[in-house]
DNA sequence: ACTCCCAATGTAAACCTTTACAGTCTTCGT
DNA sequence: ACGAAGACTGTAAAGGTTTACATTGGGAGT
């Protein structure tokens, strides 16, 4: 392996025989410069092997193409669909992602935000629910960068949202638990801080409320979207000796935890209770009874965040407030009609 | 929101009434410069709420401080973990992770390398099992950056690999199996193209011989280590009609496909089968029966990878050329001793 | 008191682009 | 044949750091 040191634009401009600014515009302006020009410009950059240099560019320009995606998991199964859809759109464009895994610790994601204020990064996108530690507050010397929530929508502040209109699948969620004939329909995964989880409440009691069904309280039972926190919360259901027929769950997790416990009490699903879910992660189609749920379109949800991301910085578009995707009931075996044991 | 405009070096510089290139030291070399002088600049620093440029930094320095990761699918579950590895470790040493999702698509390598070629990142991670497409080839010009290999080892490479000893944990799975009392034992997922596929046959063939009991060409089925191979391919040995009495899976989700035919058919399992996978996939332990598996410990190896490709990167250090982690047996309920039908 | 050394600081170059502005040359209309 | 317009190219500044080298000043050693 050679030590050539690498070639600058000067190396080109040499020996194509013209100035470096000549070279710049070729590459970036190719219409403005001659085409013998463009012709000899193109030779020498093969000869030679250049590339520009992307920190001089950024640099000069003052923009990085970069996008720092901040997330409390990366490991999450409900996250990384969203990561591809993100990284499709953003590679379309050019742009690069940086990646940061909170794991919800401020002191990381304050860290993190060195990549915003060090100009590595240009916008931020935010699965966490919540703007960064040390953003916005004592510290607003910081200039907040365009940013879009995406996800889970951060609460309290104007930041565009994309997602999934969660009132709205929840609603048909429901719906669907009563169209089968279920009246005692619990809620699993009750949880007022977080913004999905009390909008997928509310779609829940609408559907109840539109039916004439009368909301029972001891069918919401709080959770905090965990398989444990399903199965507890199933089990609460059996020692306090009020039981549902159905099980609609906050999400696929807890769903899954729902089924722990009934399997564990030797229930048959779906004869005895019916369970139904939310998000279609991938396990849900491989568990027994298959997961019957409402799938999130994460892929178009991931492209379409960096695409109203991208509007953003690129100036022009104003500025969307928040895009809805409709999410799709997914009917597999783990709903059936209610027994009629009364 | 007041436009006032970024804070530079040369600001600070201005109010703590010092030359720029002391304001430098004073950030990065504290020793040289006086108590007295450091705290006039620190003062300063605050006031204005300066942040060093990190492209003017990168340019002068030649380095990025970033790492690109080039992983085939982001959303793979075994590669979630990995990742959350790496970025503990780059994040403690003051790195970025920037993010390539190549689908396997030699094009998408291709153009992410430009992050190299462009320095915009210093180092690479493969998770893909091969060199990038425009690396190394005919396009010798562009010089191999520092890079390691995780997860998937790089045929024909000098690259140094960090993961899991496949052979020796497959010997250890396949062990366990004939421990309980199987004899006839296949493999699920052979695939001579595939590095780690190859190594975990070997382990089985190892364990095989070790035991004395002769390989079964019968018993070694193809498979590319998805669900759906492992599905097609328990289906193959029933119309063959050449039956084990365990099945060792090359992966979980193969395992996951051989327990969907298995369950299809309405087999009792593990009464009539044993089952074991290989990787610890999150949803291993909610499938019926919880999925007896060899576990990868992938935070440790993303870390370790990451700590390697640091030390190549800064110098230094020789050279390590592979790092093996062993793999831990998890024993759930899929596998059982044999029933005694002979 | 003189020299020498060292600590602390400053000056200026280098890192590699992009682009405003200025300059040259061709072409075309009259 | 002359002027203007327009196409193409070049010059040089700017972007914000780091750092080699030069400079200054004060203290220690003789």
């Amino acid at each position: 392996m050679l030590h050539k040191k690498i070639a600058t634009i000067e190396d080109v401009a040499a020996i194509a025989g013209v100035s470096i600014a000549t070279v710049s515009r070729a590459l970036n302006e190719p219409t403005k410069v001659a085409d013998s020009t463009r012709r000899r410009v193109s030779e020498a950059i093969a000869q030679t092997g250049y590339t520009t240099n992307a920190m001089a560019r950024n640099l000069r320009m003052r923009r990085s193409n970069m996008i720092l995606i901040l997330a409390p998991d990366v490991g999450d199964p409900n996250f990384s669909n969203i990561l591809v859809g993100l990284e499709t759109e953003a590679s379309k464009r050019g742009y690069g992602l940086l990646i940061g895994n909170t794991q919800n610790d401020p002191l990381r994601e304050a860290d993190y935000l060195r990549f915003i204020s060090s100009n590595q990064a240009d916008g931020l996108i935010l699965l966490t629910g919540h703007l960064p530690y040390g953003i916005g507050g004592a510290d607003a010397s910081m200039r907040l960068p365009p940013m879009v929530a995406v996800g889970e929508p951060v609460a309290n502040a104007d930041i565009p949202y994309i997602g999934v209109d969660n009132r709205e699948a929840a609603r048909v969620a429901t719906e669907h638990l009563i169209a089968q004939g279920h009246r005692r329909i619990a809620f699993i995964g009750r949880s007022p801080g977080r913004v999905v989880n009390g909008l997928r409440e509310r779609g829940y009691r609408a559907a109840l409320e539109g039916a004439g069904i009368g909301i029972d309280p001891a069918m919401i039972i709080d959770g905090d979207s965990t398989t444990e926190s399903g199965r507890a919360a199933a089990e609460l259901m059996f020692v306090r000796d009020r039981l549902p027929t159905a099980f609609f769950c906050v999400n696929d997790a807890t769903a899954l935890g729902v089924m722990i416990a009934l399997n564990a009490r030797r229930y048959d699903l779906p004869a005895d209770f019916s369970v139904m879910g939310f998000d279609d992660i991938s396990f849900s189609s491989f568990v027994t009874p298959a997961l019957t749920t409402m799938k999130q379109p994460r892929l178009n949800i991931g492209e379409r965040a960096m695409d109203v991301l991208l509007a953003l910085l690129e100036g022009g578009e104003p500025h969307e407030r928040e895009v809805l995707f409709r999410a799709e009931l997914i009917v597999r075996n783990s709903v059936k009609a209610p027994r009629t044991r009364f």
